[in-house]
DNA sequence: AATATTTCCGTGCCCGTGCACGGAAATCAA
DNA sequence: TTGATTTCCGTGCACGGGCACGGAAATATT
């Protein structure tokens, strides 16, 4: 049926070892029986035969996922299950994947994961580039070094990515205020951001944000926009924080915020249920979901982080088990909406 | 490192070809024999390498999936990608994935499908299960012949089957209603169904109804409800008893639909642009999504039929190739929003 | 020319499982 | 006891690829 080294072996009237040697660039070869045996390969449109590869070599080698730590509660958990779906599935073909986790605020301990991944001499990564200058260095290294990476949730712009798994995230801004107003005429609507001392926000939100206002001044220009800051670090100052944002703003009826947080303003919201608002936040997170339920949230749009990683890790194992390339190398997943009534 | 049949045999003190056929249970093994070899067997907590497995024997062998003709523009197409996708996963375990369709109308199809199906003797079936006594019977004889059976879909309930993979329907329909009324106060919704000589309808179109007029009832209880049909067989007539249901009920504004055909009213819709409806129907077939992104349906909820189908392949192969039974046997998918703002 | 060195290549075993074949041991028939 | 069956079991090859080892051929060195 399917062609084999021997069958290779007896078209070129080399031997086994010879043809596996060409096969594997392992030298040792003369350039006539190189190119007699690549000839011979084009030609068959040879393919070995992954079973008797996985079952004399053992393994193929190890796919490092480079992460924030899943902290319970908080964005990066999302992933866990894709991680383990994906590391599953590789393991099926001889493909170890390996977690490495870091603290997501500080850059150090981002420099040192990075450090430890290229130190096991992984034969693939998978990043979401937290830190931009960071990740373009690593980046810089991994290419020289010819290991190929994958970025997940956002990316930066440079050369040399295997792919990308994401969430089109300023489509997602956009959809976020067509969902918030339903296109009925809104007066007001509050946004509400994190305060952040070290690093700025992260790409995504910026990009949804954007999408949001473009939504808002294309459909409602005259509506207007006020935005709260919270600091996630003080709990107890949130409340009082939306204590003075909604005194100030008594016409706001209307809420999005566009990170993972929603629920941290959840409390606040049940505390005054004679206002009534429509919200609007990002994420599956549990709190998220659990306010969803109690219709203090009326949407949430998820980017399932789950399934970029299992699609980022089974995209590597077609890459080095199947040696099958992605056709396409910016990959943007679905946008769910959640309601209360489809939160599972 | 993991413990192989030659150290079954080592630890038994018989030999590998005696090991193996307790393992396959091949017979032409003394009582004796076979209960210390199965007593090995558990407690080394022995598990076959696949890949030698896969290397010696070729093939698992079949999975015939049985299932409506895919026709272009209707339902059962979506399914196409999930069984693709499916196939080449199973393909890469040996496992080979056949299709078989029939006239989802035609009921001396599916029987003649069903006995092709097990004239292949195949080692397992996807199906669901359009003919309700048939599908019954068939899944009688499946049982006798202990080849294991996945619905999909919807389900009938009978002992024996493997897995159900589906929507929950009548979730679905109460998500229609909430996204329908948007909790804004109705007064008036209107139905638009098929009219069925031969068949009745499906089961899941029914559930959802129920779950429609749940919410309905639950939360604007004095809504007027009104229904109108349509005969898709004859497209020249919908346009009319559109016509005549629309004279009649001229307070309704909102329009729901439970089966995959809301594209059948777009042309009606678009033709009366001053009339502004609010309209909610099923499934991402592509003239569907056509007419969500001109803006005259306002949202379609999804079932991915596709997810369904390489879903319950990947179940087989878990069964057929790594023996692993699944932890519950009713899977529900996600109900997927769609707007026109992440139709992509 | 004889030896040393490099370049190149073939042989053969291994991975773990499936299974055909043949034969030993046990049971039965005469 | 002998021969004919049946029951049971071990040996050995095949699957296709990876790779170590050793050796032949080609080239370099003296």
């Amino acid at each position: 049926m399917s062609i084999t080294v021997k069958d290779l072996a007896r078209m070129t009237g080399l031997s086994k070892g010879t043809v596996d040697r060409v096969l594997h660039n392992r030298g040792e070869v003369s350039r006539k029986s190189y190119e007699k045996v690549m000839k011979a390969v084009k030609e068959s449109g040879y393919e070995p035969n992954i079973y008797a590869s996985l079952l004399a070599k053992g393994s193929k080698g190890t796919i490092v996922v480079l992460m924030p730590r899943s902290i319970s509660g908080e964005f990066w958990e999302l992933g866990e299950p894709g991680f383990a779906r994906g590391a599953e599935a590789a393991g099926n073909f001889g493909l170890e994947v390996r977690k490495l986790e870091y603290d997501q605020y500080d850059i150090e301990a981002f420099r040192a994961a990075c450090d430890e991944a290229l130190a096991m001499n992984p034969a693939g990564i998978i990043l979401p580039p937290m830190f931009k200058n960071e990740t373009f260095g690593f980046a810089g290294k991994l290419q020289e070094k010819g290991i190929p990476f994958i970025f997940i949730d956002s990316k930066i712009e440079c050369g040399g990515y295997f792919a990308y798994y994401g969430m089109p995230a300023y489509q997602s801004g956009y959809l976020c205020a067509s969902l918030l107003t339903d296109d009925q005429n809104v007066k007001a609507v509050g946004m509400v951001r994190i305060l952040r001392d070290k690093h700025g926000q992260s790409d995504p939100t910026v990009n949804r944000r954007e999408g949001f206002l473009d939504y808002l001044s294309e459909h409602f220009p005259d509506c207007k926009q006020a935005t709260a800051f919270i600091d996630p670090s003080h709990p107890q100052g949130i409340d009082a924080a939306l204590d003075a944002f909604f005194a100030e703003n008594p016409d706001i009826s209307h809420i999005a915020m566009f990170n993972s947080r929603i629920h941290l303003i959840a409390p606040w919201l049940e505390k005054h249920p004679q206002r009534r608002f429509r919200v609007v936040g990002f994420d599956n997170l549990s709190a998220n979901v659990a306010a969803l339920k109690r219709g203090t949230v009326t949407a949430l749009i998820t980017q399932h982080p789950d399934e970029q990683l299992a699609s980022a890790i089974n995209s590597f194992v077609n890459l080095l088990v199947f040696g099958r390339e992605p056709e396409v190398r910016d990959n943007f997943m679905h946008m769910d909406i959640l309601t209360r009534y489809n939160a599972d």
